[in-house]
DNA sequence: CAGGTTCGGTCTGGTCACCGAACCGTTGTG
DNA sequence: CACAACGGTTCGGTGACCAGACCGAACCTG
């Protein structure tokens, strides 16, 4: 991770996995690449973080092939590799855990399986087809802790829809 | 979390999360403490983390229910509550990626069900059972990946052996 | 094509978190 | 009682993070 970038020996997966994504605003730049974020200018708006940071961790997670650079409409793109992909059942282990104790009003975004309309389990499940879909095949929707678009951007307006994760903003 | 402890107007429930176990260190304590690592020294000697961030860090898991500190043979130690042990999710999701790409061996550790003695799957479920055994059911043992003991100390030692989680070292 | 705007960055100066090392009070132990 | 181990706290130094200024390239706009 940066902040001290290495933690130094230790072999353990838990340790490397946090070098790739234990930094700060690493996994929630993550979150927004699932949620169909791209751009560097929407991935600002959205997280409020530094341009600085911003580009130094894009550029890592690049480096570390959790992400690739695409340019898209003469604009530079950021997708999800096959290893970013990955990292769904991490961003939904931590999905969970907050809604389970950081939000009394429920949880804020809803998952469902796309393909049967269910909605998934806190595994990120489908309790109906009994597998864990993948992030493709998963629609998001504002559950009974959203409060509206928590700014007033268009990247937290579109995130208030019912929307098919990773399907670009 | 620390590292400017808030992402301020973040409601999500992955931000929410990060802010409890976000910061550098903290989600290898609480990966530790379910290895059984309980007391600050062992902590401090597995980790090598420093001594003022340690004591912050368990403050702190302390303060938001993670942990609590008991009295134990006139001695300190810090046990996981049930809003800890909530995280057990959360760990098997990184030592899973981790595992997935950074450990051309193999597994560092393999785990299984105690009940039945079947490994885990990278979910973290007992294939043979079906469900999700409770950290409290999974025996722990050296995987391909070991390189025996990282370290010299008892605790990396006593990791070496094939034992219950959550049994204390 | 001149002028302005958007985009995706880099640079800079200040602040705050992390680090190793030293210190300190309490609790066993010989 | 001397002494060590334990569980911290305190203290400089270093480096990561931050907001804000700056910058080059691409794209409108007239």
């Amino acid at each position: 991770m940066a902040l001290g970038v290495d933690y130094a020996a230790q072999q353990c997966s838990v340790a490397r996995t946090l070098e790739v994504v234990g930094s700060r605003w690493t996994l929630l730049i993550v979150r927004d690449c699932f949620f169909g974020v791209r751009r560097f200018s929407d991935l600002r708006e959205h997280l409020g973080v530094s341009r600085a940071v911003l580009a130094e961790r894009l550029a890592q997670l690049v480096d570390d092939g959790v992400l690739v650079r695409v340019p898209s409409g003469g604009r530079e793109a950021y997708d999800l590799t096959a290893k970013g992909l990955a990292l769904w059942p991490v961003v939904v282990a931590l999905l969970a855990w907050g809604d389970e104790f950081s939000a009394p009003d429920g949880p804020r975004r809803l998952f469902s399986h796309a393909a049967c309309g269910t909605d998934l389990d806190r595994a990120g499940a489908c309790p109906a087809c009994g597998t864990s879909p993948s992030p493709y095949d998963v629609e998001m929707r504002p559950g009974p802790g959203s409060r509206g678009p928590q700014g007033p951007g268009k990247v937290s307006a579109a995130l208030q829809e019912r929307r098919r994760l990773l399907e670009s903003i």
